[in-house]
DNA sequence: TATTGTTATACTCTATAACTATA
DNA sequence: TATAGTTATAGAGTATAACAATA
């Protein structure tokens, strides 16, 4: 049971090779995966640093401003701000405006904790262009703009 | 609190667009849900249909063998082959070449689910392309493909 | 009536660890 | 020793439904 020179254990078929999504969710997949390893001290996942930077750059957001930009529902917008306020990143108050909504504000533990998940971002980003060149990096981020945005 | 003509509720900060794997996450986020719909009726997730595309289309094909090209581990690989082998849409034989090895094969309902699911596939492939040229296709799947294969 | 937050519930994917059988 | 399958377990994201408070 030797394997020949030229075998390829993760050939795929040319039908399948030619939709886009199944592309977009084996890239997906990928990046997951390499964002998990680089992510492991911190113990924290994309949506969870998403938010953290969402919360920072937009002071006093609701949570439904978080599930607009980030496109999820309200009951997943829960979940992942409960896990971080857990956690004591991020403290939830009275919106005076509107006695339905919420403000978001980051702890001190929170700003601690995106500073250096901005710096883990930054060498996974480092990974994931080093395939391609600026005007690529550009292209693609085009691109994939189309399917959300 | 009525909302001013120029307010865009989903504006996301600058630097938070210039990663691209945070526009990864998104567009995968919009493909998956508009999968998920398309795919209703058929109650068939991305992971199940490429499965049951592969048996198909490599019949005899090991647990390990699906792992290798759909990048899963082995129990992943596990549950999800549980699940069609309940739902009987596929079936484990004995490998006669190794002994630790078992073969994939799809039944006739399988085959019958399988065929449904690449008209849904069709459908929501066109939904995906139609936001792109024939050579931007080209040029997406070939930018992903780096991240992966 | 509509929106926001909330809770409960459920399913899928993902992964780790440990075990068995086979190579 | 290494590989393939298996089981148990756990965490995270996703979504639906229903409810309370507020607009």
């Amino acid at each position: 049971m030797t394997a020949k020179p030229g075998d390829d254990d993760a050939h795929l078929p040319d039908d399948l090779e030619a939709v886009v999504g199944f592309h977009i969710r084996l890239a997906h997949g990928a990046v997951y995966r390499h964002f998990t390893e680089t992510f492991a001290d911190l113990g924290l996942t994309q949506k969870q640093v998403s938010v953290l930077w969402l919360v920072e750059s937009t002071p006093g957001i609701a949570q439904t401003g978080l599930a607009a930009r980030l496109q999820m529902d309200r009951a997943t917008t829960m979940a992942i701000v409960n896990r971080l306020q857990a956690r004591g990143y991020l403290l939830r108050g009275k919106s005076r405006d509107d006695g339905r909504k919420q403000t978001l504000h980051l702890t001190d533990a929170g700003r601690a904790a995106l500073a250096e998940a901005r710096r883990a971002i930054e060498a996974h980003e480092a990974w994931l262009k080093s395939r391609y060149t600026p005007a690529e990096v550009r292209t693609l981020i085009e691109l994939l703009s189309r399917l959300h945005g």
